[in-house]
DNA sequence: TATGAATGAGATTTCATTCAT
DNA sequence: TATGAATGAAATCTCATTCAT
């Protein structure tokens, strides 16, 4: 069959994206096959070529933009200027809602990083890192003013960064606590975890 | 003369366990292949047959395993008995050393359920269920006896084994910590986390 | 406003003609891909349809083409009309001119034939042996008049045809010899060996 | 199927050779498939693999083993210790007989050296130099006793390996010309070429 | 208890070619 | 005249698994 008429290249593009992201998700990486994909975006195999150069590709990209994403999203809160208490209420607010709202691709992130081949790796693992700075950031300002009592601040930034991330594990949006609920009970525990009683 | 213990056999059937286990935590389990597993046992692919009849059977017998040992070892502690304060540090501590010292298993038995055909995947998530419970029945007595604070047990348990099992993604042994100290930075923080001020 | 001579459409086809006959002669035929030649010419895979139906019909055209040219050649030479000895020097010596100045259209014509589909292999082998058959005519003349003491004229025109387009496995233009000299050193040798002293 | 009784593994490896060889040498390394080859063997694609890792490591077994083979007959030959004249002549006649009786072997190594990887190319190319290092040494003895006229030693073993080998792009068993025959036709011829008159 | 040989399916990727625009 | 998108077939190679020995 002939092409449609329109953009029929962006569409797919998008479509690619979608379904990989969906399928690694659901199997994983090493499970899903570029039939799998192509079947799911409705074109053949061979189509997807046009769009990446190796399925390795297909997962770096995903990451990558994910990564990129968070960090211009949590950025844009304006977090570093705000007191340590609220900075981390807020940090938490903003990690669990990213969390809740991006399954698949937060999923991705932490799960397929030893898929990535070295150097793919390395460029996650950065991105990675510069946002668990910013967490670390917070917890040393808030630690150096006497306001968390922590021991240790990259030990704590592991902790509540597991923590939140956790919610993908257990949390199906429609269940019996709303999204806003989850947000407020973590962000609680998160405080607390650093001795910061309300 | 009789067979010594230990036969060729029994040898082999835990080079399998063992290496496959290895093999499965550092590329999962889809990526490694039946002859990666021979090859690092030092057998041919068809030799691995005589003890597991298929590579999903090998998976699954080291996440039951897994779970069921956990669950023993656990029960050992005593914990239920314990006051809800102590038996909640008690069993931070356990968990936290338990992931110390079984990396591996661990770090399988959360990344590869998804890997598990429908049945295997029921058995060993019920197994979880019963583990999670256990800290659950903590949380909850605690919170009856007004010593901890927390809005849902279940969120709460969620949130503290999410925090507690993530050590095993950054903690190498040798690091600038020692283990007993990463334990009570954890133990000290699930505390927290819960309303439990010492 | 009339068209340029030398249109995109002609500078294209010419375009493709000389990059085929390069990748041709650089991988062989099975190796080179229509797109490795869309992409020498610099423009989509395509686009090589507008000048050629099939990559089958590039190869043919460029071998055709080529015999047509090396017989033309030939013919405007007169050797025909010279005597046996002079004959076959200045066949000798046109021989080796040829395939230095035209290296790769003789490679692929010797290399490629086998890649042609029998219609076009038909063709092509007719053609040299209209060429081949130019030479024993030569030998068959010194024969008759005792010039040339051969036992066999279709075998020494075989042996000599071999002998003189091996030049090309080896000689690499700017190399100790200058290309005269190697006229010269083989012209005496082909002369030699059907026992025409100097 | 199962496996018959026997030394199956033998007689594959020893089919696959075979079969690779002919088919390589018919159409080509590149227009050779792994699947070509399995049903000319009888198998199934994926039992190559059991006998050679790649479909590149084939081609480069035969040529190897050929050119080995090839060195180690023409040491046997004892040519070195002759004198000038009937070293060359012995030369020419074995080079001959040896091309007649491995047409697909002598082939495949003049023709499908550019289908050799970096490495592969190196190693055949050395084996070549050494077996034409040979003929050199034969003409630089006979030129230094006065018995061969020849301007230059390498351009006279180049046009003489190339006239030798040619044998094999015409010459089919059972024609006109008896294989001692052209034995003989192409000896003199070369004797000549060297200005060795009889 | 283990091997060596093989299968049949399927992996990623590349191919020549087509065709609406 | 050329592109961008796609196809359907086929490429090399790997897979889990089987089974006679």
């Amino acid at each position: 069959m002939a092409r449609q008429a329109g953009s029929a290249g962006e569409k797919t593009a998008a479509a690619i994206r979608e379904q990989s992201l969906r399928l690694f998700a659901q199997h994983g990486y090493d499970a899903v096959s570029m039939r799998m994909i192509a079947h799911a975006v409705g074109v053949q195999p061979g189509a997807l070529y046009q769009y990446f150069p190796t399925k390795q590709q297909i997962l770096m990209t995903l990451m990558r933009e994910h990564m990129e994403e968070l960090l211009a999203s949590f950025k844009a809160q304006g977090i570093e200027s705000e007191p340590p208490a609220a900075a981390l209420e807020h940090f938490a607010r903003f990690h669990i809602r990213y969390h809740l709202t991006r399954a698949d691709e937060v999923f991705i992130s932490y799960m397929e990083l030893r898929a990535l081949e070295p150097a793919g790796f390395q460029e996650v693992e950065s991105l990675r890192k510069t946002y668990e700075t910013e967490l670390k950031a917070i917890l040393v300002r808030g630690s150096e003013q006497g306001i968390f009592r922590i021991e240790d601040s990259h030990v704590s930034a592991m902790a509540i960064i597991a923590m939140l991330t956790g919610v993908n594990t257990w949390y199906r949006s429609g269940g019996r606590l709303s999204e806003k609920k989850i947000e407020e009970i973590y962000a609680e525990m998160v405080l607390r975890s650093v001795g910061c009683v309300d």
